[in-house]
DNA sequence: ATCATTTAGTTGACTTAGTCAACTAATCAC
DNA sequence: GTGATTAGTTGACTAAGTCAACTAAATGAT
């Protein structure tokens, strides 16, 4: 394992973000300036780039408050700048199409930030541009940027058969990744055990990753209080990893808690899992407690990271106290 | 001149912001989750690490409408995290100083954003993170990102004298840096000496950089109809540039363009001025006009860019729109 | 087939972030 | 002393977004 990362990087990468936020107000601001908001922006963009969206899909991948973004499709309606047509298998859902109108809207917005964006590369020599472009790509990779799978996955609930599988399958893996002994199998045997036998639907869940036919992922939230939801036994195949699939397993199971209520989505791991811990920071989730154990026939430092569930966003508790 | 950046190396950068934003989103929310909102943040992070602010400082620096902040400067004066003296100088500003409290408040953000970006860190290797701090310097590097000047300067207005040096001077540097003839200073005095003997101070201002005591840069803003102010003869002296001066006197010149209710502040430059430039297209300035010229003894090619003051944020006009 | 639960989307009511403009007090130039 | 400007405050307001209750459709258990 490295060496932690040393001040000057850390303040490095601080003064980055705050310089790139600065930059990024200046893209924003360029783009979006002449006639719609930066979320219906960002809306607009989504609906522009991809089809077969549905208001709901809108609303996960923004971010977006459902009934906030029903409005703004409403107003993109109004303007003729979108259709909807009821989706063929689900009377609920309605499919968005961008129509020509909508995208002659866009296109100016669209080509108005790829000028200024041109603009401030013309700034720079080829050679430049060349070396920014080389350290942006750089930074995506590094940090995470990667694009969306090109075999689709889909997340289903559990069904028999499964919960030998995944015994088995992470029993095998983290021996082979980890050289944990089957102390470990036995752990999640009688996690899963207890999950089939006892769960309540109601508030406790697992999805199931399933691709070509294949099981690939799994994750189980189960209930620890009334407040608190326990994220437990994530893991992916080796062979479907840096697709999102963790990341998407572990948002599904933000969401499932929220919507049952929770308060704090809680998790154990461990630091040498490091991929997972990447996911649960980007998440939000915070590292709360640490501690050294000797368990599945190794030394390890076990974490405990906390969600807090109560504010989707970045709205301050305060907000609250002001209400009374 | 270079040519012209490619379609890749545009999408690349478009696609990195997008990129970035998630990014900052991340550790945005982890930094101010618990207590403040971003703004509030920002302006603690401020108070934090600088003296002898005042709010007029913090509201131009951080964009920030003076009558929000004022209110946000209260809530934090009332929670003990602010206090305030009457400026020796001037009776109408406080100097804003943030208390024990306010930085026993504050140290828990700063240390949870500081252990954000150290966890996202140590899931790199010591050499990726080299890679990464290194890619991260490069990009703020090529675009911009410069540290504050060590000699500090001034801005002041025109004094007697001032007018004959920024003749000369701009004569002389452009003559040195791009071989223009003698009919550019002969335009510059033409320019000047109109300021001077015309201008309406209600309307129209210079702003004089001054450094150790010289002059090191200047700009003027004139009325050019009651609803479009002009910007010209930008200049900064080669041993004052890289400093932010530029960016400064253009800055201060929305501001005054704006206070005086004009709607558009518009202004020529020639596309050869490449760090001219860059200051207007990050100041928001738009190119809307472009034509060749035979001047000052060279092939030019002449631009103009127009800066749009209505919304100096990013607020719809449909927003006005929708008041109807 | 029925019923209870969940999901998709909508709408009413509301909170919060931020804007605009008018105000007071202090300063500055004349 | 006067008029204009600046620093900061406050009232009134707009706009972005949240929360929760609602209807309609789907799903799973019986």
């Amino acid at each position: 394992m490295s060496a932690r990362p040393t001040a000057d990087q850390i303040a490095t990468m601080r003064r980055f973000s705050r310089f790139y936020t600065r930059q990024l107000g200046l893209l924003v601001e360029g783009f979006l300036k002449s006639e719609f908001s930066l979320t219906e922006g960002r809306v607009l963009y989504e609906l522009a780039h991809r089809d077969g969206l549905t208001a709901a899909d809108l609303a996960r991948e923004l971010g977006l408050d459902a009934g906030y973004l029903s409005r703004i499709l409403k107003r993109f309606e109004a303007r003729g700048f979108l259709g909807r047509a009821t989706a063929a298998g689900d009377g609920r859902q309605a499919v968005l199409a961008m129509t020509d109108e909508g995208r002659a809207a866009f296109q100016p917005l669209d080509q108005a930030s790829e000028a200024e964006v041109a603009t401030l590369l013309a700034g720079l020599s080829e050679a430049e541009r060349r070396q920014l472009v080389a350290a942006m790509s750089t930074v995506e990779r590094l940090l995470g940027g990667r694009t969306e799978p090109r075999v689709p996955y889909l997340l289903r609930p559990l069904q028999t058969g499964d919960i030998g599988w995944i015994i088995r399958r992470q029993g095998m893996l983290y021996a082979e990744e980890f050289g944990w002994d089957e102390t470990f199998e036995a752990l999640v045997a009688e996690i899963a055990a207890a999950f089939v036998k006892n769960h309540d639907p109601r508030t406790e869940r697992c999805w199931i990753a399933e691709r070509e036919g294949e099981i690939v992922g799994s994750v189980f939230v189960v209930r620890q209080s009334d407040a608190v939801a326990k994220l437990r036994l994530l893991y992916v195949e080796p062979s479907a990893r840096g697709l999102g699939i963790g990341r998407r397993l572990v948002d599904e199971s933000i969401r499932f808690a929220r919507a049952r209520h929770y308060q704090t989505l809680t998790l154990w791991t461990n630091d040498i899992l490091a991929s997972a811990r990447r996911i649960y920071e980007e998440a939000g989730f915070r590292l709360v407690q640490e501690e050294r154990h000797h368990s599945f026939g190794k030394d390890l430092v076990g974490q405990n990271w906390d969600l807090e569930l109560r504010n989707g966003n970045i709205r301050a508790l305060n907000s609250e106290a002001s209400q009374t």
